[in-house]
RNA sequence: GCCGUGUUGGUCAACCGGUUAAGACGCCUCCCUUUCACGGAGGAAUAACGGGUUCGAUUCCCGUACAUGGUACCA
């Protein structure tokens, strides 16, 4: 009764871990911290025709970039291993052959070419796709419709078969959903699922229900695409292992993107990312951008996935990865799928920015610096250029834009910004300015923003009239933060450097 | 087709029988700023449809429509 809370997020490795994905471990791992138990990621490597070599890594990487650490994986150890279903093959078939003891499976020999026959004979228009059930498997050749001998035959031949659980006819199937409150099926509409493959691998639904069993797993939480599947697990659970010991599901609703399901063509075609990181299709080759990549703090990745389907009522919109654990709580999560929105995402990720000390991600701008051919060399002066851009930056490759005339003068000048009002009077203004900035003993604020007004008045112009052409000249766009800030951190040689190769080009048409 | 799940502004959403139906993103206007942002003040914009139940329904029930998931020896 007082058992340990244990949730365990279960990915297969056969593709890049999507928005769908993250929340799922995210949901799980607040549950776990909020209850004091333990998070869980075993990998659901049942399916070798699509496993993907790296895969595994890749979700490993992802969780690290997030700040999600399990406590059992299969690269972190535990005490109810093995962590990858491949490594447990043995005991499914244990599982399964001791369901057909019990008369709650069997043995089904048809080929692939019988099923399809089956499937094709019984199409209509009314009834698209025919299922493998109740009604049509005394017809089919399994231990079920077969003889005795003729099924003992069959096994000792070595004849290609699967194991199929009996799904009971007449039964209402109920369980309680953490989300969804109380969910019912009718057992006679439900098929006959296949639960040990031919070639010894058990399906997902066999998988699942033992792993969990095994793994001592209180709390189940998967995405919604599995709620049609769950009273296949729920009989499972019935027939091995007693409906008590069966852990609380929770069936997580969608993540849509613009036209319903979210997929990642979207990200192509409404360029915006959905995978944690990058992920590159072994198959095709084609490399699908991430959230990281795309230059979103994992902070604000986190918080816009956690309120996608989820408050605490209290409007606050806003939460760090400890304020999450703390307030979560699954009873508020909703029923109804949401649809991602990108400028939204963008709007998390700017306030992240703005609210993180620029220590949490300065070495990530450092790199980009350093991939434009910008390499930092003073610390104290990066940190103090990101600290007075970082309002303006939404993504981190903003801050190159925002920053990059700290260390480098403008390459292209904004002069159509200029000309139309520029005048002699202007350009003689800023010679005369040049050698008024030589003489400045101490380079400071005042004295540079001093000196410029008292020139401006000195020459009869209004200073404001002046600000704009200087701050093309030092930053080569209206943009940026004060200009004569920008001048005091730059320094006194670059800042006249500028001014001078700026009045050549000024003057050049 | 059948089964499951869902449906408050363009999007995310609060409310859990009585409200002028919060808030956020985005959009628009203004202020601040002789740059761009940040910040501040406003604005436009919402309960899918039809029946019930009730003194009273956005809230509860039933239909319909729509959306979405499943319907594989994929997960």
């Amino acid at each position: 009764m007082n058992q340990k809370v244990r949730v365990r997020f279960a990915p297969s490795p056969t593709g890049g871990l999507h928005l769908g994905g993250v929340r799922t471990v995210l949901y799980n791992y607040l549950f776990a911290k909020k209850h004091g138990g333990d998070f869980i990621v075993r990998i659901e490597d049942t399916d070798q025709t699509r496993f993907v070599a790296g895969a595994e890594k890749y979700i490993f990487d992802c969780l690290d970039w997030c700040g999600l650490v399990p406590d059992e994986s299969p690269i972190h150890g535990g005490n109810f291993g093995p962590y990858r279903q491949s490594e447990r093959k043995p005991q499914y078939r244990r599982f399964a052959e001791q369901l057909i003891k019990d008369g709650h499976a069997y043995y089904a020999f048809d080929t692939p070419e019988e099923l399809d026959k089956m499937r094709n004979d019984l199409k209509t228009s009314e009834n698209p796709s025919p299922q493998y059930d109740h009604t049509v498997r005394m017809q089919m050749k399994n231990s079920l419709s077969l003889s005795g001998e003729e099924v003992k035959q069959l096994l000792d031949d070595g004849v290609r078969h699967v194991i199929r659980i009996k799904m009971p006819v007449g039964e209402t199937i109920s369980f309680n959903d953490m989300i969804h409150g109380e969910v019912s099926f009718e057992s006679s509409l439900v098929d006959d699922k296949v639960l040990l493959k031919a070639d010894g691998m058990p399906t997902y639904h066999l998988a699942v229900v033992a792993d969990d069993h095994n793994m001592k797993i209180t709390h189940a939480f998967r995405g919604e695409e599995w709620l049609s599947s769950a009273p296949v697990h729920v009989l499972l659970w019935k027939y091995l292992f007693g409906l008590e010991n069966m852990p609380q599901w929770a069936h997580l609703p969608l993540i849509l993107g613009p036209n319903g399901k979210l997929s990642k063509r979207d990200g192509a075609k409404y360029g915006f990312p959905v995978f944690a990181m990058n992920w590159t299709d072994p198959a095709t080759g084609e490399l699908v951008e991430g959230f990281k990549e795309k230059g979103f703090l994992p902070a604000a990745f986190l918080n816009l996935l956690a309120v996608l389907g989820w408050n605490d009522g209290s409007g606050q919109e806003i939460y760090s990865l400890e304020e999450l654990i703390s307030h979560f709580t699954m009873d508020r999560v909703h029923k109804a799928g949401a649809k991602f929105d990108f400028e939204k995402a963008k709007w998390f990720n700017h306030e992240w920015i703005k609210k993180l000390p620029v220590e949490e991600y300065m070495n990530q701008v450092k790199s980009l610096f350093l991939s434009k051919g910008i390499s930092v060399n003073d610390e104290t002066y990066f940190k103090t250029v990101l600290e007075l851009v970082k309002d303006r930056c939404t993504m981190i490759p903003d801050f190159y834009e925002q920053a990059a005339y700290f260390f480098t003068a403008p390459m292209q000048l904004d002069t159509a910004a200029v000309k139309p009002k520029w005048s002699e009077a202007k350009n003689a203004f800023f010679e005369n300015y040049c050698t008024v900035l030589e003489g400045i003993e101490h380079w400071d604020l005042p004295s540079i923003e001093e000196s410029f007004k008292t020139l401006a008045t000195e020459k009869n112009i209004k200073p404001g009239e002046l600000q704009l052409p200087m701050r093309i000249m030092l930053v080569g766009g209206k943009f940026g933060p004060a200009v004569f800030e920008i001048a005091t951190l730059i320094g006194k040689i670059d800042t006249i450097a500028r001014i001078k190769k700026a009045l050549i080009s000024f003057q050049a048409d």
